[in-house]
DNA sequence: ACAAAATTGACCTATTAGGTTAATGAAATT
DNA sequence: AATTTCATTAACCTAATAGGTCAATTTTGT
């Protein structure tokens, strides 16, 4: 059904579906135009037409897929017999920002998929979110080693409050991302100073 | 200009107000609807319109409606002679919570004025900005006591951390606030809650 | 030179945009 | 009780935009 749009250079397609995505993640299903989606991506609203038939399959089209990338990309690669809390952060958010790289908008779109409430796109969706549980479900984070925190820390509060300041670490990476037309995601520099931020994090809490 | 709105009782117009600040938040002035707000306030488009004249100087009233709300009720109110971090935070994010139990959208409102490049009010925004400069300028968090922080700690990058975490905390608050339409907020419980995040940062980052 | 594929501008109908107007319903004044 | 005033709305206006189609053109491969 997608096979037209698939079978682009990778680089259209990216461009095509990344326009997508920004604009579905901004404004949800019904309030996304499908005008605004084509000039973002820089070619006619016939010719997406062409590749895409219609607004709705296209959404539904863009879940999957997504959901695809995200398996693929960053859930299947998480060592999970890692049990550092750090080091299981260092790895999850670099995987993490390498699908950001190329899509920005991804775990926005899926962010607003779940907590959309269009009748349009509703029921077919509450079918297709069945696949995402088992995922949900295997939490990232539950499964670490607490043995190393300082004693007289409350170590959920701890676990938390370190959530918390890596994700407004990964905001802000997130944001330089979006903000540069050309960032160059320089990993190596980005995992220098994550590696910084963690660092302090561990003589923090760990004793 | 808006004294019809401003002379409305007070539960109503905050209604109203509260209704406005959300669609524009969410949505930016261009894509904002004006059916959508009084829709969500619960009166008549006419109505509102009897109230506001239009929608820019609606959108531009509340641009100063709200500054003056964020100055009276916040930035005036922190007590910049306590230099602890762990206090100014404390302070400033008790603060912000009393202002956003009245108006969940005012700090998101504001963030989208920031940002939008929305041509129709460009200009007008321009002029009124400047007000808001030399206020940001006093940085809250600039001048505060650094001797309490462990010797080996990056403060930098620690007081960084500390305030990402903090912003977690706060987000939890506030969609809590959002999703509860008659959440009740309790303050003290709010206060013990913030209290023992913050204990766990103090025992962590101080010696 | 020609067939096939890629791409677009012009167009269709339905809906929504911001906003006005005349009429109604309720309160206050005489 | 009658009348003036204020609060409130339904119906309506025009312009723009929505999702989507289609015939025509441009580009590509042979």
């Amino acid at each position: 059904m997608f096979e037209k749009l698939l079978n682009l250079e990778p680089k259209r397609r990216e461009e095509i579906i990344n326009a997508a995505l920004k604009e579905f993640a901004a404004k949800g299903f019904d309030d996304a135009s499908t005008n605004v989606i084509a000039k973002e991506a820089g070619i006619s609203k016939s010719l997406m037409f062409h590749y895409v038939n219609n607004k709705k399959d296209f959404f539904l089209f863009l879940y999957e897929y997504c959901l695809e990338i995200i398996k693929k990309e960053y859930f299947y690669l998480v060592d999970l017999s890692e049990k550092d809390i750090f080091e299981r952060l260092r790895q999850t958010y670099m995987l993490k920002v390498k699908v950001l790289k190329k899509y920005p908008w991804i775990f926005d779109f899926t962010k607003v998929v779940v907590f959309t409430d269009s009748e349009a796109v509703k029921n077919e969706l509450d079918e297709r979110r069945k696949n995402l549980d088992e995922y949900s479900l295997l939490n990232f984070y539950g499964d670490i080693d607490i043995s190393k925190f300082r004693e007289n820390l409350d170590v959920e509060k701890s676990k938390q409050l370190i959530y918390w300041a890596i994700g407004g670490y990964a905001n802000q990476i997130l944001e330089e991302m979006r903000s540069d037309e050309n960032y160059k995601a320089d990993y190596e520099k980005i995992g220098i100073e994550f590696n910084g931020y963690l660092n302090e994090l561990r003589k923090s809490f760990y004793k």
